[in-house]
DNA sequence: CTGTTAGCGCTTTCAT
DNA sequence: ATGAAAGCGCTAACAG
């Protein structure tokens, strides 16, 4: 017991093998050639004194610290842990940590906690779906090294993001060959912009096929907002929609789930798809078609463009991933079975929800 | 352009200021009294400057640096994101950020990483489900301030636990009380600390309830591994087992997808429950009976005891929260349908991966 | 109440 | 090749 008292410095090491701070300094650094005689020294002393060098330290003399941060809006969403996943993964095999912040989706805080963190750090990568573009932009160019994930941005910043719209359009054409001519947005978070991409591709999938129809409906991200929807779904169904792309795979997930409870068969009687790829959508009943997007990939992709930017090299092209479409149950051919006679009883209150809702955004994409 | 140059400094705004540093100090830390007019004038020439404390120098002063660490085995698992995020939240609300480092599973760098995070912080949450115990006690110990999550452990080494083994017990009264007599254990990880306390936990519940039968089969904790178990399942389904515990939720939803293929109806044929209660348990279909692990507040609870810790109180007793039971859809009464009548063609294969696995640890554990 | 003076533990010129 | 010494930017005694 009694292990009291500061720790042991590089002074102690110094003293015990009797040469100077900086000849340990040199050993542990591995700088210049040292005296094969004093290597062993000070190694022996570092290692019966059990020595490790203080990182505060180090910090404070090289100005940096092996530490990343990574500012995200929700640690619980399945894409930004992944992002983080591979990020932490690939950032530690070259001995760098990564600093979380979780803003907690107040986008109000975001800056101020991205300065901050990023202080602490030696790089940062901003995780801001909701922070507009140009602040985040002004924000991303202060704190360099700094990397976007998850969206694109005018301008030079260095960027690794998902062609979302890309996405939607390959989807909506997945669609289109199934036979579908109207289908059903729904949207995440308005101010999202990844939600935006996605509205964007809805735009461009209209314009390059005038025969297809899609409306949008504000909807949500997360797996309730999707079981939430479902009654304005049958509503739009039996408006004439067949099918449904959902913000993300919770939302879908989520919705799949309500539409059971209400007797509509997917996908017999409603195409659904989905975005993300989460784990649990290959195991959905039917199993969700979606659009997968390489979360741990995209980490990587992250540290390898942050590692870049620390060692001083320029900042570079953008990285877009295009999703892939995995193509499983819910998607399938506008068939038989349609229309209204499908819904159950509990169907009875739709009115009340209403399609009128979905006409939000419409106007400005419908065709 | 031409943001070039060393960073302004205390010594810059004490020069602007007019004052010392040590006045500039006390301002910003707002350390004993200061003249209100030297107050003002720090103040403007911080702002002025935009002058902002380096935190590295301010670390190596005062030995420490507003940084928890948390080491997890993977960021992917729903129940460590559920801690993190509740640490984050609640450390970020006090000013503490959180250093997370991910081990990817691998056991024998887990010290090594944990001790590597801690000199970088104040203190550390260790989350290391398969270390040995006594390597984890030893290695708490040496890293306080330290607070073990997600296990308890001899000793009184600070920890904030779950009693999986009461939460068995109480789904197992759960299930005879629904009339079932023989149950299926798949097993976790087999060097998981909380698989252990589950596998006590059933070996309890039998000594409690001599008419109940329990066996066990080794799983795994992901979806592929519950869907993969499926098959045996059924076997041990044939064999007279009506019920199936399943490690965690991602297990037993894994299993619901297979069963359904094969034709097993989940509550009639077979009764399922899971662990964590996910938020996707609620959505499955049937909504998955699960024991509800409060993962947010677990991480608050570990931050309220790592404060307490770095503010020097004494230890305080272990915290273990109870499983919260909650009952859905998936575990119903031992009905009407039963038995192998009701597996469809797939089922064929089944006597391939056989029963036979389902004996490895039984004979410790079952009546 | 305020300024001066030592460091915190390490790296890094700069002599030797 | 090595040691002495000067800081990195900040806080905390200690005088005044």
């Amino acid at each position: 017991m009694g292990e009291r008292g500061r720790a042991t410095t590089i002074a102690d090491v110094a003293a015990r093998a009797g040469v100077s701070q900086a000849s340990v300094s040199r050993v542990l650094n591995g700088k210049a050639s040292v005296d094969p005689e004093i290597v062993r020294a000070v190694r022996r002393a570092v290692a019966d004194l059990g020595y490790r060098p203080s990182p505060a330290a180090r910090s404070l003399v090289q100005g940096r610290n092996q530490t990343i941060a990574m500012v995200v809006p929700d640690l619980e969403n399945p894409l930004f842990q992944g992002i983080l996943k591979g990020l932490s993964v690939a950032a530690a095999a070259e001995g760098y940590r990564v600093l979380v912040a979780d803003t907690n989706e107040r986008v109000d805080d975001e800056e101020e906690i991205a300065i901050e963190a990023r202080e602490r750090c030696d790089a940062i990568v901003l995780c801001a779906p909701r922070l507009p573009a140009e602040r985040l932009a002004k924000l991303t160019a202060r704190l360099a090294p700094a990397v976007v994930v998850n969206r694109t941005l005018e301008g030079d910043a260095p960027v690794i993001g998902v062609d979302y719209a890309r996405g939607i359009r390959d989807l909506v054409e997945h669609f289109a060959a199934l036979g579908h001519r109207r289908l059903l947005y729904l949207a995440g978070p308005e101010s999202s912009a990844s939600n935006a991409d996605r509205i964007r591709g809805v735009a461009e999938a209209i314009a390059a096929d005038p025969g297809m129809q899609i409306s949008v409906q504000p909807c949500g991200s997360r797996l309730d907002d999707g079981f939430a929807a479902a009654e304005a779904v049958v509503a739009a169904q039996r408006d004439g929609v067949t099918g449904v792309l959902a913000f993300n795979d919770l939302v879908a997930l989520g919705l799949l789930t309500r539409l059971r409870k209400l007797g509509v068969r997917v996908p017999e009687d409603l195409s659904v798809a989905g975005f993300d790829d989460v784990p649990m959508a290959a195991f959905a009943t039917p199993a969700l078609t979606s659009l997968s997007v390489p979360r741990a990939e995209l980490g990587g992709q992250v540290w390898s463009r942050l590692r870049a930017l620390i060692a001083g090299d320029p900042v570079g092209h953008a990285v877009v991933y295009r999703p892939r479409l995995e193509v499983r149950e819910s998607a399938g051919p506008v068939g038989a079975a349609a229309g209204p006679d499908a819904a159950g009883p509990d169907a009875a209150g739709i009115e009340a929800v209403g399609v009128d809702a979905a006409g939000i955004d419409a106007a400005g994409v419908d065709a």
